[in-house]
DNA sequence: GCCCCAAATTAGAATCATTCTAAATTTAGG
DNA sequence: CCTAAATTTAGAATGATTCTAATTTGGGGC
């Protein structure tokens, strides 16, 4: 049911190039762009072992990192809780719900720059932001 | 040589009313407003022997929990590192220097708010905010 | 001032996410 | 097709933190 380019192999997503995908690197990738719900490493190994029952949570791991090393994808922190995955490669933020444990995207105000609201030193070279908020959501 | 005033038990900040201030916490918390650079458990730890060579680090993960839960002190986070602990209650940042692994405080700009930045979901409760860089401070 | 109970402290064990190790497998290039 | 390098894998190791159970401490009521 596959549509197998040959060309394919690295090249669906722009921040991919460079990157030998290989089956395992692909379904991992392919979980984090379906769901888009901040998975952590071991619920995309779950998420995995149905489609492909072999793969190992070592492997899960690296090709998380590997992703997050091309900026393929992003780590996300709370506290020291489980690191979780997200592929929306925008600027934004996110938040934490204390009950339910879910995370959701907080999008940066059009128009809005960190460096609106920061007052950076001189001379730092930032290569990467985290924004997290915790708290309830109220419903 | 310590100024014991019977009343001051618990009152030498504002944040810390209602919290029973042991020994051990006083060490803890002067140990973090005297050197106010992010230590981790680990650090505060070495600190707090010099002077108390029987505390536990136990103890210490316990005053530190404490104090934060009080408000007195705020857990910082890089990544999955050790939690890292600041006594600036003011609203701000921290930048990470990856070479170093110094962290430093990065203040709000004077009137800025993070509700000019963020387009926050309706009817949610923040608790927490963490805005953390990481990058190269280029000296 | 003394006793009692709850809270705090302590050492060491346990937990758990993540990383490491070493061996097996896969892949690309020649 | 062959070889070297990269990747995957299972399981061990690591390391920060939390838990457990026992001991110690301190404040309020008598």
């Amino acid at each position: 049911m596959e549509n197998k380019l040959p060309d394919d192999r690295s090249s669906s997503h722009p921040k991919l190039k460079g990157l030998r995908m290989t089956p395992q690197r692909r379904e991992v990738y392919d979980i984090l762009m379906s769901h888009r719900d901040h998975p952590t490493a071991a619920e995309v190994y779950e998420r995995a072992k149905s489609n492909m029952p072999g793969i190992s949570l070592a492997t899960v791991y690296n090709c998380l990192e590997t992703l997050v090393q091309h900026g393929a994808v992003r780590q996300v922190h709370f506290e020291r809780e489980s690191s979780r995955y997200c592929p929306n490669l925008t600027a934004h933020g996110h938040f934490h719900d204390e009950k339910s444990g879910m995370v959701i995207d907080v999008p940066l105000k059009k128009g809005a720059s960190l460096s609106d609201l920061l007052d950076l030193p001189e001379g730092v070279e930032v290569n990467n932001i985290e924004i997290t908020l915790t708290g309830k959501l109220s419903n």
